[in-house]
DNA sequence: TATTGTTATACTCTATAACTATA
DNA sequence: TATAGTTATAGAGTATAACAATA
């Protein structure tokens, strides 16, 4: 082991702490990891399950009981599709919006607060370079 | 939604990133995310059940299972503590040190090549405010 | 009394395989 | 035939609460 930490590394370890915090934040709104996942990814629209098993990077039938249970505690909803009759789209209801929007205020005020103490020049050169890595990342998350 | 990403969101998207690499090339190694996540840890050196608890962010009791499991297919053992009945260490077998090695090799080399593209001051630069980031991570990765 | 670790229990999350209904 | 989604099943991961053994 060295005593300074490579750029991999430190990409693990920043996931570790994005991780535990995004649990920590979840706990507090009353969401699963997956769940706020899922409402992160829906802030944005609604989606088919095909797409939003895409996006979250799941099997579809993994998809059905995670909407199941989002559902049953009414932070979604199924609404048909007219055009398609197999298809069925997922979107936020007015509570699941509200908890969303709770979780990502809170993530995102810790998360910039771990830059805060970084010289401003430091932190928008981290944010570009960040935004370049992340340019093909599915929008599981935005501002 | 804007059109150029915040901070947090891009730790958000990077960690979603970094997620799935870890469990993809854990697949490809036989291992979950949470026995890699183990795995590593203890490549440093064995650990106690409350330290290595604490190292991973999982209650005592999750710990249990999740030794068990690695334990039964033969990825770690537990030891007794000569001075100290109540305690076990838990170590890497010759298959757990084996596994984890090629583990880390895979991934190391993939989240590298994320950063392949980018010019070497960039690179170095958005290392070091990484590094900074991390600084009180535990030890759940190194070099 | 405090600490180490386990057990019992209950859920959530996830994948694979097989299925239905619609396009 | 291909696509959208679900069901059935099995296993992993996790937490809470209660416990045993040792310090």
């Amino acid at each position: 082991m060295q005593e300074t930490l490579g750029a991999a590394s430190g990409m693990v370890r920043l996931t570790f702490l994005v991780q535990n915090l995004y649990a920590e934040i979840g706990r507090g709104c009353d969401l699963t990891v997956a769940q706020a996942q899922m409402l992160c990814t829906l802030t944005d629209r609604p989606m088919g399950m095909a797409e939003l098993s895409g996006s979250l990077g799941l099997e579809r039938s993994s998809l059905t009981g995670l909407v199941d249970r989002a559902e049953h505690r009414g932070l979604v909803v199924r609404e048909a599709v007219p055009q398609d009759r197999r298809a069925v789209n997922v979107s936020l209801t007015a509570a699941g919006a509200d908890a969303v929007h709770r979780f990502h205020a809170q993530l995102t005020e810790r998360l910039d607060k771990l830059l805060a103490d970084l010289p401003a020049r430091e932190r928008d050169q981290f944010t570009r370079t960040l935004r370049r890595i992340v340019a093909d990342v599915p929008p599981v998350f935005a501002d």
